[in-house]
DNA sequence: AACTACCTGACAGGAAGATTACAACTTTGT
DNA sequence: ACAAAGTTGTAATCTTCCTGTCAGGTAGTT
């Protein structure tokens, strides 16, 4: 299993192939776009892994490059927090998942591995979902129960992180460093409001409510049957 | 063994240093967030001991640099007590372990060498348990014999410190200052109300109990066969 | 029996979150 | 370019329920 990594920063390059190798992939590192680009088209690697800000060529014209090029090859995309638009549009252009800096290694690993797992197919996996609550993560749009629901791009950001982690506690400082770009130490309430009106939508008109606060914690999304 | 302390109250840092040293460490000791950061990331230390509250950057951007670097060396992070949230977070950022202060010496080698015999690996354990109860860090949850068990805030304090220290005899004064933030020297029931909750929680709906009192001493978690 | 340590149920203050309204700012359409 | 509609953060108020206190009660110890 050889993975490509495209990363300008050195230092996380170099970590992420470190990592990577000692989890037992055989790794390459590309530091800028051209070579990202040109390493990627040889064709012999199992997953690419693109930094979406890069010198040169950036992530989707590589991806898109490789996509012309007929390649199937997996892709799994770094991007920046908030940059909603950027992770929308590598889905459409065939990316198979996404990471939001700063994640976790442990985290990169897992999608790594799904994405190894489920081959190089094409059915890329582009919606969360949990109960009869859907989300699409290309058209960013949420269904409950067959009925279409229109997300704004908080409100999108904000399920998207408790679909990802659904059944876990998300401390609201951890939302607030995913979803906002804060360190939590203000003392505002956007997070309960942004719940508020997530909830208005997916969980007011419907009886089995999916979203939980967990007083002093945080919030949990989960199918609860009492 | 190279170990990177996190520390800025000379004392403590000073005392940390010493007392790993002569556990057979190697140790780094930096007295700032910048400095810890900077060290932390140049990777080569087989763990990292973080304390949260810095000058600087704190403990918890220091993790999430280091682990955004792709660095899955072990951290155990030293939080201030009462301080659940940072301990979570502390774990959702992929921290491996944590300890609260103060604590005893003799405590914080055994986890250095729990840490480093596991190695690298992110099999960071979410779940306490004992017997039937099982209490899911992450989830933020205690279950007993299958039974969902939803807990506030100090109750899940109250019996973390309790599991992760089973089988011991804790002094209330030790109680008093690992989940409350005091000193133990007002007249106050507040642990034995605060035990009372719990046991209404975990141990009144079984027929074993778990939580003892030791008259005189304080409270021990452990199974009895009797 | 007396003393002490701990248990128990009730209560109230207050902290955490929910909800609503509003204003600043963007986007969209004409 | 202007108006209308939508989005998002801030602030004020309301609601919920956690948690410390207190006033007895109970059980262990001498």
């Amino acid at each position: 299993m050889k993975l490509l990594i495209v990363e300008d920063q050195a230092r996380t390059g170099q970590y992420l192939s470190q990592g990577l190798s000692e989890a037992g992939f055989a790794t390459e590192l590309a530091a800028d776009g051209e070579t990202g680009q040109h390493l990627a088209l040889s064709g012999d690697h199992d997953l690419l892994i693109l930094d979406v800000m890069l010198p040169g060529r950036n992530g989707w014209q590589i991806l898109q490059a490789v996509r012309q090029a007929g390649l199937d090859t997996p892709v799994l995309f770094l991007t920046a927090r908030d940059a909603v638009e950027d992770r929308v549009h590598g889905l459409e252009l065939g990316a198979d998942d996404y990471l939001v800096k700063p994640f976790a290694f442990s985290e990169l690993l897992a999608r790594v591995r799904s994405l190894l797992r489920r081959g190089a197919s094409p059915s890329l996996d582009t919606t969360l979902s949990l109960a009869d609550l859907r989300l699409d993560l290309i058209r960013r749009r949420a269904e409950r129960a067959g009925q279409r629901i229109d997300l704004t791009a908080k409100e999108f950001a904000l399920l998207e992180l408790l679909l990802r982690r659904q059944g876990e506690v998300l401390p609201k400082s951890l939302i607030a460093s995913q979803v906002w770009d804060m360190n939590f130490d203000s003392d505002t309430n956007v997070i309960e409001v942004a719940i508020r009106r997530l909830r208005l939508k997916i969980d007011d008109p419907h009886a089995n409510k999916l979203i939980h606060t967990v007083r002093g914690m945080g919030y949990v999304l989960e199918e609860r049957q009492d």
